[in-house]
Parts: C-alpha cells; structure tokens; sequence
RNA sequence: GGCCCAUUCGUCUAUCGGCUAGGACGUCAGAUUUUCAUUCUGAAAAGAGGAGUUCGAUUCUCCUAUGGGCUACCA
C-alpha cells in the first residue's frame, strides 16, 4: 500500500526551492517556510535547492546571502542544491542568470504574449493619482506609450535611442483562472482583475519576481512551489506564465501556506514585534550593515535549534494527534501539506520556551554544559568541565534558557558577597549565629560529605537537640546561596565541598550578626 | 476602494454529519518540598452571527461580520 503511493509519488523526483531575496536578516516565518519545503523534500526522498532572488538590485542587502545559508544549517536544514551548495543547475543567484531571462523575454515578445512599455515610473504615477484605481491592462493599455500603441519604427528608434523600457506581459480579459493549491483546494480568479505586470526592465537587464520566478523553477525542474500566502494573489499570474511559456504540462504544483502573525494585536508577524515584545525573530543575530542595529536571534538568546524547528513545524501544522515533541526525522515522517492548517498564526513566544524547555531536559548534561561553557566564561568563570556538569544536573530543569543557568547556580561557582535583605529578616533569627556555629562542628566532623550521608547527620543532629529543621535548613541556605533559592541543601554542599561549606558559613555569620 | 484567502478555549490546534467538543501553552487552585523552582493533580476557558440542506450540523451551502494577504519598473 505505502509502496504503492511512494511509486506514484517518485514518479517524478520531487524538488522543492526555498528562494529568499538577500534584502535582510531571514525572517522567522522564512525559516518555518524553509522548514516546510525540507521536510517535505526529505519526506519523499526529494531534493531541496536555494536559490538567491536578487533581482532588485536596489534592496539588496550585503551578508543577507551568508546569513541565510549559515541560519538554516545552524537549524539542521540542508540544501541538497544551491548557492553556497553548488549543483548542475548553477548558477543559483538570479542575478547571475540574466543571459538565460533574456532568451524568454524575447520569446514571449515574439509569440506576441509580452509587450514593450516606455511610460516612465514618474507618468505611472500621474496618471495613478489622476484616475482612481488605475491599472495598467487591457483596459488601459492601448492609452499608454508601448509597442501596441506605437508604430514598429518608433518602438526600434526609441529603444536603439538607449530610451530605457520595461516589458509587460500582455493578459487578455474574461478568463477564470484556476490555482490548484494542496492546502487550498481551488483558488479561481478572473484574468480581467490582473494588470500587465511587470516581467523585465532594460535599467538592470534583470526580469522582476514573477518572470525570473517561473524560467527558474522551469529550468531547476521543480515540482512543488511552497510558499507563503503572500504569494497566492499573484499565482494566477504564474499559472498564466507558464501557459505563455508553453510549460503548463510541467507547471510546480503550488501550495501557499497561513502566514505567521504578530502575537498581539493585527498584523504579520514583524521584526518590530520582536523589539517590541522582547523575543527574537530571527534565527540568528543580525547587524544591519546600513544602520548598525542589532536584532536577538534565537541561538544568541540561547534557544536549541531542535526547539526551534520543532516549535515553528507546529505553528500551522500538528500530526492530528497529541504528540508536540518531534525530532526532525519524526517530523519528516510525518509531515504533510494537507494537515497545514489554512489559517494564518498567531505567534505565540510562551511555548516557544516551553519547547526550549522540554529541549533541554532532553539533552544529557554533557551537552548541556558544553554549551554552558562559554556563558560561564562571561562571566569570568574558569572552571574544569566535570564540575560544571555536576551544576548542570543539578540545576537544568529549572530554566528555559542556557543562559538561565547562570542565574540558577551561579553560587557553585562564586561564593555569596551579600545576602538578600528579605530573605535575611525572614529567615536570619536571634539564635541562627549560635545553631550554625553549632553547625560547623558537625560539619567539621563528617568525613564522608557525599549528600545522603551529611543529610542523615545532620538531620539527627538537629533531631537530637530538638530544633527546628526549617529555621536550621533556611539559615543553612542563606549562608551557602545567598538567598532563599536553589535545588536541595545537601546536593548543594556536596559540591561545593566541606571546606567551602564552612567557610561559606563563617563568612555569612561575621557579616550578618 | 477592488480582488483573493481564512474564522473551534486568551494562544497553537484535534474533530473529515451523530461529542459530556479532545490535547498543549498560558492562567488559577491544590499536593510534594528545609527555600526557590521543577514535578504531579485539578479547575476555569471555544465552535463569529444569521439563514438554508439534513432525522441530525462545529463539520456541507449562502449571506453578513471580523481577521489576514495582495493591489510597485519589491520580493
């Protein structure tokens, strides 16, 4: 049965693009749909490309590039083609295709499907002001300053004038247009609402989006397009490019998925939300080349990249039952663009902790540590590796973040310099100089301070002279910590060792009586 | 404004005509604990509104409302 599905379904290799525009840092909803599109490749033994869109010479962005590929490798996904990655159908950067746009530019002119325009960006724009809702299509069209409307002479003069032009596509009226998308069903849409967009401009010699967008995925024999919904209002236009093309047998199958959303509030989900409500969106930090500024990234704040895949994969997708903790394998197992939701999300930075959370309770203390390692040197702390993951089993399932580690054990490291004032009047009473002096001496005495055997001692001890355990142990815990927090008593001074537990005693005696 | 898409607890979502509408995050309350956390148990919390189809609608259709996206010589 499965066989039989994986033979239809292999029919023909799946390919699958993830194609971002270096204008930036890559967005947290880039990633989720980069994810989408690796699961999906990997699921059906698929290949993955990337391939740079850089066709607005004008937005790019230098280090985009770099920080994109290094993103989605510190997430686990690989590209099995692309820039940075190579392959048979380099080069990837459209960019650096001009040569290959051009040949369909011209095609498209030929069939009589495209046209050439010389209105300039300043006539567009009057004429947008002077009539509401202007559009420039069959309606408008014959108006304009184009090689419909002009004589073939003149269009040749003026262009061998160095006159510069776009090329529009030429889309005729009345026609209902039909997408179908995977998680959509049927989208239809009447070619009479579409303008002549676009396709190339002589400036840069450079196609726009949509024309460089459909010659690639043609050339790179990709099957499925998945992207977000950003996109569905202009598959129409894709559809129809394809057919003027002349590729619609081998057209992608599309499906465009829910957009990620501002957590609060309307909107999409923005880098502004991220200064706003204080958590990153993107994968990594980023430095804005132009103006210095830097945003939090989700490794920099100490997030596992497995907690962030497996938090982004169900944000617009579950596996229909209540499993939420899925590796990447599980994940790539599961997978599938029918169980996409087609809502967009809200994105919610509560579970994503929770996730972060789960991580790293999963994680043995060995890697935990490792990672804890260059926190701790911030913070000065140099320190052997055997001692560090001792803390770490001790203090881990306290935190969301590594670097919350710190805050929870950083008393093993550095013996306490003041005390907490309300933990002090809480806990500091008349007699506490006088029992943890009393203290010591036991301490003193016990030879095997492993923590069962100092928690028997001196539980007894406190037994035997009838005091009470709370005022003793809360004391205890202000002396060592510094505070009224931290995993149990004897765990701790087990660690920190005998010496250190008394002189840690001594000290907080001196300074609070 | 026009076009397209969507609409189940505060949030992410399950349900593919027959349920006391399930789970998770968050919230609250208990329990455990020498502290703070963790953990465990429990609670509150949802089908946008209106028509229709049907023996029966959260589920199918339509309308309205709301939300989102697009509407560039940006992607």
């Amino acid at each position: 049965m499965r066989n039989t599905k994986k033979i239809i379904m292999t029919e023909k290799k799946v390919r699958v693009r993830f194609a971002p525009s270096p204008t930036g840092a890559l967005h947290i909803g880039g990633v989720r749909t980069a994810l989408y599109n690796y699961l999906f490749a990997k699921q059906h033994g698929g290949e993955m490309i990337l391939r740079i869109e850089d066709t607005d010479s004008q937005r790019f962005v230098p280090g985009a590039e770099q920080y994109i590929i290094e993103s989605l490798e510190w997430l686990g996904i690989r590209f099995d083609e692309g820039v940075g990655y190579g392959g048979e159908h380099a080069p990837y950067r459209q960019s650096e295709r001009k040569d290959i746009y051009k040949k369909y530019v011209d095609q498209l002119l030929k069939d009589g499907l495209a046209y050439i325009a010389f209105d300039t960006p300043q006539e567009l724009d009057a004429k947008r002001s002077e009539i509401s809702n202007f559009q420039y299509d069959a309606s408008t069209r014959m108006q304009m300053r184009n090689s419909l409307t002009l004589p073939a002479a003149e269009t040749e003069k003026l262009i061998a004038n160095g006159q510069q032009y776009v090329v529009r596509i030429k889309i005729e009226p009345g026609e209902e247009i039909v997408v179908n998308d995977l998680i959509r069903g049927e989208v239809s849409i009447s070619s009479s609402i579409l303008d002549d967009k676009v396709l190339y401009k002589s400036a840069d010699q450079l196609p726009t989006y949509h024309l460089a967008n459909i010659v690639d995925d043609h050339l790179m024999e990709i099957t499925h397009v998945i992207r977000g919904e950003e996109w569905l209002p202009s598959a129409p236009l894709h559809v129809l490019l394809y057919r003027y093309l002349g590729w619609s047998e081998s057209m992608p199958r599309f499906a465009h998925l829910p957009l990620l959303l501002k957590p609060d509030g309307n909107g999409k989900l923005s880098k502004r939300d991220g200064d706003r409500l204080g958590f990153p969106v993107f994968p990594l930090e980023w430095k804005d080349p132009k103006t210095g500024d830097i945003s939090s990234g989700y490794r920099e704040s100490g997030y596992l990249p497995e907690a962030v895949v497996n938090f982004l994969a169900l944000l617009g997708w579950n596996p229909g039952n209540d499993q939420e903790i899925l590796s990447m394998d599980e994940l790539i197992h599961l997978f599938s663009l029918e169980k996409c939701s087609k809502s967009g999300a809200k994105f919610d930075y509560e579970k994503g902790k929770w996730f972060n959370h789960k991580y790293i309770q999963q994680k043995d203390n060995a890697e935990i540590a490792a990672l804890f390692m260059p926190v701790l040197e911030t913070h000065g702390i140099k320190t052997d590796m055997e001692y560090v993951m001792r803390v770490v089993a001790l203090v881990k399932e306290r935190v969301n973040f590594i670097k919350e580690l710190w805050g929870q054990s950083a008393f093993f490291f550095n013996a306490p310099v003041a005390y907490d004032e309300k933990t002090v009047k809480k806990r500091w009473k008349e007699d506490s100089a006088q029992r943890l002096t009393e203290l010591m001496a036991v301490l003193q005495d016990i030879d095997d301070f492993s923590s069962e055997n100092t928690e028997t001692i001196v539980k007894s001890w406190i037994e035997n002279n009838g005091y009470h355990l709370g005022n003793i142990m809360n004391a205890f815990r202000l002396c060592v910590v510094g505070e009224s927090k931290g995993p149990h008593m004897f765990d701790i001074t087990e660690l920190l060792g005998k010496e250190e537990t008394i002189r840690r005693i001594q000290k907080a005696i001196s300074v609070l009586s």
